[in-house]
DNA sequence: ATGTGACTTCTAGTCCGTA
DNA sequence: TTACGGACTAGAAGTCACA
């Protein structure tokens, strides 16, 4: 079945967050370890943006993690 | 480690040139079901675009496989 | 069937601020 | 510390033509 955009980047977002808060980072410190704007972290995290491959990878090397656990939806069985 | 942009792209069109061409379709005939241009298609498999997460997601399901699916890089072992 | 160039339009992404 | 706004610039994405 089809994924929609919504449903992607609520995934986004919420992998993003859970990492974050694991690291025990502010949202502003990932945007600068990631070397992206914070308003942008911002939106990315509230769902409003739709980043490239360029700023998934970012973000994910800056939580060491791939691009693709960043877009891993909430698991489900085949 | 890190992983660089050019070995993402590189993944990515990898994986979307050998999807395609295990379900026997054109790059026009995938651009077309995924609703993108032919010639940016064509851009994305050279690895010359830095598509965003709702192009990849269009991708991945005219593919149907989920975008994770498509940015995952040639296995490794941790 | 695909690569590529030239061009346009729109949005990704930055930078600044305020609450 | 985060949400949210405006104004701006860089680059994603669309269209068309041609090799």
């Amino acid at each position: 079945m089809k994924i929609t955009l919504p449903a992607l980047k609520i995934a986004l977002s919420t992998n993003i967050k859970r990492l974050r808060k694991e690291q025990g980072i502010s949202q502003e410190k990932l945007a600068l370890k990631a070397d992206i704007d914070r308003s942008y972290m911002s939106e990315v995290e509230r769902c409003l943006a739709n980043p490239s491959i360029e700023a998934l990878l970012k973000i994910g090397n800056a939580l060491e993690v791939t691009p693709c656990e960043l877009l891993q939806l909430g698991k489900k069985r085949s």
